[in-house]
DNA sequence: CGTTCCCGCCACCCG
DNA sequence: CGGGTGGCGGGAACG
């Protein structure tokens, strides 16, 4: 091993490396190679992350690679054996997803900033022993996500995870202004449709909203002080790969379930703005693409493969495994300052994209740079102190390059903790955080998920403070930002009355939200995650709480959801305060009579005023408007049965209705997960009005079932101290499962587990009650329709509030 | 048979 | 013209 290491190392840092001529084949030199038993080993300990590969898989792997070895010698020895030869070559193990572990395996995943990791493309071909055309492969979706970098023919610069944060939240940023969130919606809503109407025409308007949007040309999208390098080399058009790469990470990251499916994905990818082309060839050669880039994407431990099943089948899938994202925060800027950023990305730290006006004009400026200092053969010598400088001091807020730092920390401590349990699950963590009051039970491990949620993890008393230490950064909760939140007074009885009885579910007591079962006829597609490994964790897991678990968890149910209800509700405060509209904030934060129903809306709180064009503003003063009559938003909800109601995004806004074990009324929060940050005058913001409208035609409002206030709740007045804004905005959930699935709110005590490795995501796409027309309806009824995308109703005391960015 | 996706041809740049 | 890049799609391995 150490032979091994050290020759790594060697070949790392040997800083006159120079193979610009392209290296022998690596058939024809048998020297001493990568291809040792230690590298071998090496690359299985790397590869022993969760997702992946199976168990068996990786025994098989190690068999192959003895086999290998064995070959090997054997060749060596007989020059032609054939004999041995069908046994390796397996085609797993010259997946790219192999290859790139082994890629990855030979850098840290957070270098010190002291040395600057070179990467000789040559080099590292022949050591794994595979064909450049591979590397680029790989390089290119790291370059993607900034985690490596172009120096010069045949160089790159290793970054490792570094920058992974900061390029996620770019990401998600554009993300959002791209409305991938509205095009994904509009995707599935049209095959949703059955496609099979005999489309004679293409869905009336639909491809048309779809299109209009020119945002269609997004290039690359790059980090301050990163973009020079990368694009200084190399020039070709920075087309797929690349580009394709950092899309379907969008998609990951701002649709809500995080589940984004290849198709979907290609679909986007493929239009963009363009109508659809069922260009069979082209969407075939772009799932192909898909797959290489997802592979990498999992070697990174990002996303995973799962499968969503509905009623045509199941598909392909994917969900995002990485780290929340959280809307980046910025500081406090003038809205004006806030959007000549936006046109002039260079300047304004916070902009990682340009706006696509400028983009041919950007691209050519950069082109004549290019051509200028590109010395293809002779790598930019840049010192990592300038190259560090420069990243920094384009970083925006302090707090966020702290929060950086520190959740660079965390993953670090994490990882390490994982590598100490591969054994387990590699779910364990994601367990551990979304199941928080279990997780010490079921498993050891808990120290990386505590250490990530301690308030999730730890009573109430230590939850506030420990909270600071987070990082802000990454925020375990749902993407996005609008939220709506519903009030319910405690003490009053209310009702809610689902549209039809399809819609009201039956908690399953230890049941995974995953595990839930639509029970709704009118369930029309069920998401379906199958993972070997995970799925016996998993199962692990329910069965040790339901037994174990069970018990202490129903005890401690009551004053829990006290806790974790004010901690929702601290955490809102805290977000609000990051947003430094304080005044505003305070104001939108205060409480209001329990039985209203009320919509928060950016607009409402002043905030996002800023952000918005002027369009916006004119919408957003009307809604505010609406929104300063709380009456409209009453809503007697009943809390027996149905405990949230979630609303997916579409027109049609599919419900998702969150069922709290225990009979105590939730509170309904509608989050929009769609908008969110972006400054993206295409988002509105949703009235109280249209989500009233929206929870109408859902049959959330007819009040029918009257259930008496739990105890508990009456207990739990706005408990939350706004103070304690220290309080990190850990989110609650990370479970948040799917989309339309039932969920229940991460702090909610009586649920027991956490869909975690979903074994079963329940898509539920309700049509609204009054069919298609009454979806048109609503959304032309306001633009906040679209925004309504995607929520969890449960009722808090308070106001859960709004991220926005 | 459908899914996954490896292989490597060959078009592009850029000297 | 040579060599690095990296679209792109055939078609093979896999399940």
């Amino acid at each position: 091993k150490q032979a091994t290491t050290s020759h790594l190392v060697l070949t790392e840092i040997q800083p006159d490396c120079q193979p610009l001529t392209t290296p022998p084949k690596p058939k024809e030199i048998l020297p001493a190679d990568p291809w040792t038993p230690t590298s071998n080993l090496k690359m299985l300990i790397s590869a022993a992350s969760p997702e992946i590969r199976s168990r068996e898989q990786r025994r098989e792997l190690s068999n192959n690679a003895n086999v290998v070895l064995q070959a090997k010698h054997c060749l060596q020895e007989h020059l032609s054996g054939d004999e041995y030869e069908k046994t390796q070559p397996s085609r797993k193990d010259k997946s790219l997803g192999l290859l790139c572990h082994k890629f990855l395996a030979r850098y840290p995943d957070y270098p010190s900033t002291a040395e600057y990791n070179y990467i000789c493309l040559d080099e590292v071909a022949e050591e794994l022993n595979v064909e450049r055309r591979r590397i680029y492969d790989i390089l290119n979706v790291l370059e993607s996500l900034h985690m490596v970098s172009r120096l010069a023919k045949n160089r790159y610069a290793w970054h490792g995870r570094h920058n992974l944060s900061k390029t996620l939240q770019a990401l998600k940023k554009v993300g959002e202004e791209n409305k991938y969130t509205q095009q994904i919606q509009m995707i599935k809503k049209r095959e949703y449709e059955h496609e099979f109407d005999l489309d004679g025409e293409r869905n009336k308007g639909m491809a048309r909203s779809f299109g209009s949007n020119e945002n269609s040309e997004m290039s690359f999208v790059e980090l301050p002080g990163m973009e020079f390098r990368a694009a200084s080399v190399n020039s070709r058009k920075d087309k797929s790969l690349r580009v394709m790469s950092q899309k379907f990470v969008m998609l990951f990251l701002v649709s809500t379930p995080q589940i984004v499916s290849l198709e979907v994905a290609a679909k986007i990818l493929i239009g963009e703005d363009k109508l659809e082309d069922l260009d069979k060839s082209k969407f075939k050669t772009k799932i192909r693409r898909l797959y290489d880039i997802a592979n990498v994407l999992s070697s990174l431990e990002l996303i995973k493969k799962v499968h969503v099943t509905e009623e045509r089948g199941r598909k392909p899938a994917f969900k995002w495994t990485g780290p929340e994202v959280l809307p980046s925060i910025q500081e406090p800027i003038p809205s004006k300052e806030q959007c000549s950023k936006n046109l002039f990305p260079s300047r304004g730290k916070q902009n990682f994209t340009r706006h696509p006006s400028l983009i041919k004009l950007v691209k050519s400026i950069e082109n004549d740079r290019r051509k200028i200092q590109s010395a293809p053969t002779s790598p930019v010598k840049i010192s990592a102190s300038t190259y560090l400088s420069l990243n920094s001091a384009a970083f925006p807020s302090e707090i966020a390059q702290l929060s950086a730092i520190t959740k660079h920390k965390l993953e670090e401590q994490s990882k390490k903790a994982k590598e100490m349990k591969m054994k387990l699950s590699g779910s364990a963590l994601e367990c551990g955080l979304s199941l928080p009051e279990i997780a010490p039970e079921p498993e050891p491990p808990r120290t990386t998920a505590a250490m990530q949620q301690p308030a999730l993890t730890q009573p109430v008393s230590a939850c506030a403070p420990s909270h600071g230490s987070v990082s802000p950064v990454i925020l375990p909760h749902t993407p996005s930002g609008v939220s709506y939140t519903i009030y319910l007074h405690p003490s009053q009885a209310h009702t809610v009355t689902t549209y039809s009885p399809s819609f009201m579910f039956q908690p399953l007591p230890g049941a995974n939200v995953t595990g839930i079962k639509s029970i709704n006829s009118q369930v029309l597609n069920k998401i379906t995650t199958e993972e070997g490994d995970n799925q016996i964790a998993t199962d692990d897991v329910t069965k040790t709480l339901t037994t174990t678990g069970r018990p202490t968890i129903k005890s401690e149910t009551a004053s829990q959801q006290c806790f974790k209800r004010s901690q929702t509700l601290q955490e809102s405060h805290l977000i609000k305060r990051y947003r430094r509209d304080e005044e505003n904030l305070d104001t939108s934060l205060t409480f209001f009579p329990s039985g209203y129903l009320i919509p928060l809306t950016q607009c409402a709180h002043g905030n996002k005023a800023g952000f918005l064009n002027e369009e916006k503003a004119g919408t957003c003063s009307l809604q505010h408007t609406t929104y300063s009559s709380p009456v409209a938003g009453v809503i007697p909800v009943t809390a027996s049965e149905l405990k949230a109601v979630n609303i997916p995004a579409f027109h049609i806004t599919p419900l998702n209705i969150m069922l709290s074990p225990t009979s105590i009324a939730a509170a309904p929060v509608l989050s929009n997960s769609c908008l969110n940050s972006s400054n993206n005058s295409s988002a509105p913001n949703p009235s109280s009005s249209v989500l009233n409208f929206t929870l109408q035609h859902i049959g959330l409002i007819p009040a029918g079932v009257q259930v008496p206030a739990h105890p508990v709740l009456q207990h739990m007045v706005v408990p939350s101290q706004p103070e304690n804004v220290s309080h990190s905005s850990e989110n609650l959930q990370e479970g948040k499962v799917s989309k339309n699935a039932l969920q229940l709110p991460q702090w909610w005590p009586s649920v027991p587990k956490e869909p975690q490795e979903p074994q079963t995501v329940t898509e539920n796409f309700f049509r609204t009650p009054g069919g298609p027309n009454s979806v048109s309806s609503l959304s032309a009824n306001s633009d906040g329709a679209d925004r309504i995308s995607q929520g969890t109703l449960y009722i808090p005391q308070r106001k859960l509030e709004v991220s926005e960015d």
